[in-house]
DNA sequence: CGTCATGTTGAAGTACGTCAATGGGGGTGG
DNA sequence: CCACCCCCATTGACGTACTTCAACATGACG
């Protein structure tokens, strides 16, 4: 049973964009299917080529890359609503690869039909464009904050970023969002050795900044933490488009 | 006096993919002039709008983010044929700043018109998202690197993939390229203080494998420089567009 | 009841940062 | 021509934020 873009549930909430008629329809015949997984599937394997492109419309997952000495690299953390594939689209191969951390629900495009994409349909592919901008903004910012701050900052960065990225998403109900991931996924993500980064962890929660149990995350006090994290954290404004 | 499209001195590099009749004619259609600017200046300034959106036609400069705090990450040199201002256009501001570090030719584009481009060209809009999924690989694989890597890899990694870019640009003579950055520049994109950046790299001069003396980089012995630098330095292959 | 994955905590080593001083070129002004 | 200054590269000494190693706790699962 295949969702039809006309019902999306993602479009609904008004942190996308909405579409117009035409544009609805051009989605409609861009959208192959839809795809189940389970957690721990590689959706998109670093090094290899991929002939699907995804939109991720329920679960969490990691972007990672892998490096040749074994040590990983978490670029980023996938949310619903991000798009995946459009480097190995554009590029020959994927430079990083796509885990899923929970079971996942997926909306699948056809690589060969990006490029008919461009040609009939320009809108969508403006906002294909800006997503990738968008995506480029988040390495930047995570480039800076790895490069630059300590650990305490980076890993109440890590998690104040997740959490406001959650908030966009609707994944945030009676101040707390879901928070599958492990701690060494945090400590790759960040730069940091799975030891110091529980140790981290256990001072944002001494001090009542930060809350993670049972897989949930929570802001205590958004304030304190906005001061102790100086870099800040830029999120998309309103009509943020969705493929 | 302006460059035409045409004869534009960096599309003749077979780096470069080449334009259809119709295409040039819609670059000189969006090219709305030339501007030279001097080492220091401030293209792009973090925070602000711009109006204008620039490929780079001649000289260096690096691109970077300020934080709160003083410190400041580069996250990538900047070198010709790079578009930039994207993230401007898209988003609503700057999230970065872009400083000359020589004398720099820019062509200059308006960015109202990149609505335009999408609508009338979509091979040129193609040709721009590929541009942006590139950056988006070069800050993914930055961070990797100075998230999982030693500061002897770090730079490594950072003066190789300098001179490998350099190389495709045409900026390779008789195996050196110009390298006009300070050390605390390259000590601001890897993450490292610049007293640890200064002796890494004296560490770098000792063992034969990079030189850099005087403004001039030259790789000494690239296949230990690729056996030490386990990240691999993918760069996009042929037919690389312009904008 | 064992095994495995994840989280937690302590102790010891080290790669890195900060502080501080020196020296060399390239300007500018006397 | 020299005196002065500023920017940048260099080098040594010292402190520390991090890593690694190791042990133990807990819950899930067969």
């Amino acid at each position: 049973m295949v969702t039809d873009c006309g019902n999306c549930p993602l479009r609904d909430r008004d942190t996308f964009k909405g579409l117009k008629d035409r544009e609805l329809d051009a989605m409609r015949g861009f959208k192959t299917g839809e795809m189940k997984i389970e957690p721990g599937t590689i959706l998109l394997m670093q090094g290899a080529r991929s002939p699907q492109l995804f939109t991720v419309l329920d679960g969490l997952a990691v972007r990672q890359k892998t490096l040749q000495n074994g040590r990983r690299q978490v670029t980023n953390f996938v949310l619903p609503g991000d798009f995946l594939g459009l480097q190995a689209a554009v590029m020959d191969e994927m430079q990083h690869s796509v885990e899923a951390t929970t079971k996942m629900t997926l909306c699948v495009f056809k690589r060969s039909d990006l490029w008919r994409l461009f040609k009939v349909q320009p809108s969508l592919a403006y906002d294909l464009t800006w997503l990738a901008a968008i995506e480029e903004h988040f390495l930047g910012e995570a480039l800076a904050v790895i490069g630059q701050l300590p650990a305490l900052q980076r890993v109440a960065w890590g998690l104040a970023r997740f959490y406001h990225r959650a908030e966009m998403t609707g994944l945030v109900e009676a101040g707390h969002c879901p928070f599958p991931f492990r701690q060494q996924d945090l400590a790759d993500a960040l730069g940091l050795s799975l030891v110091h980064t529980n140790k981290t962890l256990q001072k944002l929660r001494a001090d009542r900044l930060i809350g993670l149990e049972d897989g949930t995350l929570r802001l205590l006090d958004r304030d304190r933490i906005a001061a102790l994290v100086e870099a800040d954290i830029v999120l998309p404004e309103g009509g943020r488009p969705l493929l």
